[in-house]
DNA sequence: GCCGTTTTCGGCCCGACTGTTTTCAGTCG
């Protein structure tokens, strides 16, 4: 164990924990406490508390100076002080404790689907296995069957979860599985025929999350047992895990999972309610109806110490706004369902009036064949945005500084100009209410300088700053150089201020905080660039960025006309941010929003 | 371990499917 003296010095080097370290240590004492046995509200309190944390905008450390640690959901005495310690010591002697009691391999033993706490317990206790290799060699053995409850079956059902776990290491980014899920959809309605009366997507890929781990459609049907014999012989799927008349479990070969739910008509609102989640929302949900006297399930409510009516009464919703209506909330759209306040505001009749896609006006960030990386013309992009309703596409290429995409010069800048200014002229005179703005991204170089000068930068529309290389400088580094860009008077827009590629490439080491307070101080407008791939500001991230007061531009960041197809992920981010359409820049008319490009004083 | 417009103590969300069971525990969502 460390010995750590107890009166720190400040000049320490001790790399700060991120908001997401801590999280998971928290998440960890609750897997081991769930090992040992422990009071299962206690191992909730810690998972809760991880939630919590992990969801945090703001940096933990700040939130422990200012002293209001406790004043979080789901934070209490214990937990604060334990969050304390780890901040200021770098180790939680807690977490110590449990981790010398309980092996790191029974951890990752639970990682295997159908490996649940009490299972890795028996088997580390009764058969000494202490990790997923030993207990693959003791299925094969079979050996597990020996302990009893046990049977081959048990020993199948964990060689598969191992195959599984070895499959679908990380989650799917919502670009993967939405199209698939649509794609899934649309076969079983053909298989199913007359037998699917309704059928819709639910779970994450409802609330349009960034990644999903498994795909849940909800279905009505008079014949439930014929859907689901159509849907667990579809194609796409690989194996069956589960096949029962209202409930079945699917892989798919690409290694998802589906999940099929069967209800009656009556039951629809309370079973999509259910699950779209999310599970601490649905959890919220039902402390709230038991407050009033009913137990909630995916059915309906049941009537639970009513001051009025007998236990047993029932209430079932056609629809899922009726369920809300009946509990006094709102409706809640399933973006907002991560109990993070939505709740409370619901209740309040203060929910966001979030932004939809029919909002959006125009582009601000999009690419042409003028850079290598571009797939289409400017006219073929302009037209393309046009086909899609909007009034305006900026044409904003990489600038010199990247060298991959052979970056526009202060040269081929003005020669595009002339290209531009042609198109635009040819658009009015056709009497047609369509702009092509004249833009560049330009490279935020890695001393903080821009990839063209002033000069060039002030004769443009739409000025993106953006970084793509030297990603790795260290926080202060790269905070400085985020900022000294958003600084320029040039600079309109910080384009994907993190870096991160969901799933792929983890955010730079930016503050992100103190680069949204100069976004906001600078009216530097800060992007959250809609790619699936990217979706970068993220949710949280932009929820914060207009609570700082700074505002958002929805943007494709096209490189072809396809590429225009991604808004519904971008807006579907902001709407999971709780942003409204008036502090998104592009929901504005091209007059309007160029003047608040420009206006550096807000 | 957390929490409170009934509560500072006594609550804390609910059901389907599976395997190995003669009635249920474990896991999952």
């Amino acid at each position: 164990m460390d010995s750590e003296p107890t009166a720190v010095p400040k000049t320490t080097h001790r790399p700060r924990l991120t908001n997401r370290e801590v999280a998971a240590i928290f998440e960890e004492i609750a897997d081991m406490l769930e090992v040992l046995g422990e009071n299962p509200y206690k191992i909730r309190a810690y998972r809760n508390a991880a939630r919590t944390l992990q969801d945090l905008h703001a940096s933990l450390y700040e939130i422990h100076r200012a002293g209001t640690l406790e004043e979080l959901p789901g934070i209490g005495e214990a937990i604060s002080k334990k969050i304390a310690e780890l901040l200021e010591t770098g180790h939680l002697s807690y977490h110590q404790e449990l981790a010398a009691q309980v092996p790191k391999g029974v951890l990752e033993m639970m990682r295997v689907p159908e490996v649940g706490p009490k299972t890795a317990r028996r088997l580390w206790q009764e058969l000494g296995i202490t990790g997923v290799e030993a207990l693959e060699q003791a299925a094969r053995e079979g050996r597990i069957r020996r302990l009893k409850g046990f049977g081959p079956k048990t020993e199948e059902k964990i060689l598969r979860g191992i195959q599984l776990l070895a499959q679908q290491t990380t989650r799917m980014p919502i670009g993967h599985a939405r199209p698939l899920a649509l794609e899934l959809v649309a076969a079983l309605e053909r298989a199913s025929g007359d037998a699917l009366a309704r059928i819709a997507i639910a779970g994450s890929l409802r609330r349009w999350k960034e990644t999903i781990g498994d795909v849940d459609l909800l279905a009505i049907s008079h014949r439930p047992a014929a859907v689901m014999e159509a849907f667990c012989h579809l194609d796409y799927v690989d194996e069956v895990l589960a096949q029962g008349t209202t409930k079945s479990s699917v892989v798919l070969h690409n290694g998802l999972q589906v999940d099929l739910r069967v209800v009656e008509p009556r039951h629809w609102g309370a079973a999509l309610c259910y699950f779209t989640g999310s599970k601490a929302h649905n959890v919220a949900l039902r402390e709230l109806a038991l407050e009033q006297g009913w137990s909630l399930n995916e059915y309906g409510l049941t009537a639970r110490n009513h001051p009025e009516l007998p236990d047993g009464t029932q209430r079932f919703f056609p629809e899922e706004e009726a369920l809300y209506a009946f509990l006094g909330l709102d409706f809640i759209p399933p973006e907002l369902r991560e109990a993070r306040g939505e709740i409370q505001a619901a209740r309040a009749h203060r929910l966001p009036r979030l932004i939809q896609e029919t909002d959006i006006q125009g582009e601000l960030h999009g690419h042409s064949t003028w850079s290598s990386d571009g797939k289409a013309s400017i006219p073929e992009m302009a037209e393309a945005a046009r086909a899609r309703g909007h009034r305006y596409w900026a044409c904003t290429d990489h600038s010199a500084g990247l060298g991959i995409t052979g970056g526009l010069d202060g040269d081929a800048v003005l020669r595009q100009a002339q290209e531009i200014q042609a198109l635009n002229r040819r658009y009015r005179e056709q009497g047609i209410d369509f702009r092509i703005l004249h833009g560049i991204e330009v490279e935020i170089l890695a001393d903080g300088s821009l990839g063209l000068p002033d000069e060039i930068l002030a004769r443009l529309d739409v000025v993106v700053a953006s970084i793509h290389t030297a990603q790795r400088q260290d926080p202060e580094t790269i905070t400085e150089r985020c900022l000294q860009a958003v600084r320029n008077p040039h600079v309109d827009i910080l384009g994907h201020p993190t870096g991160r590629l969901v799933g792929q490439r983890p955010p730079t080491a930016i503050d992100l905080e103190r680069v949204l307070k100069a976004c906001a101080e600078t009216g530097t407008v800060v992007e959250v660039n809609a790619s699936p791939y990217r979706l970068d500001l993220n949710d949280i991230h932009a929820r914060r960025a207009v609570e700082l007061g700074c505002m958002l531009a929805i943007s494709c960041d096209a490189h072809s006309p396809e590429g225009l197809d991604v808004l519904e992920y971008g807006v579907a981010t902001a709407r999971r941010g709780w942003v409204e359409p008036q502090q998104v820049v592009n929901t504005r008319p091209v007059e309007e929003m160029l003047a608040l490009l420009k206006d550096r004083s807000r």
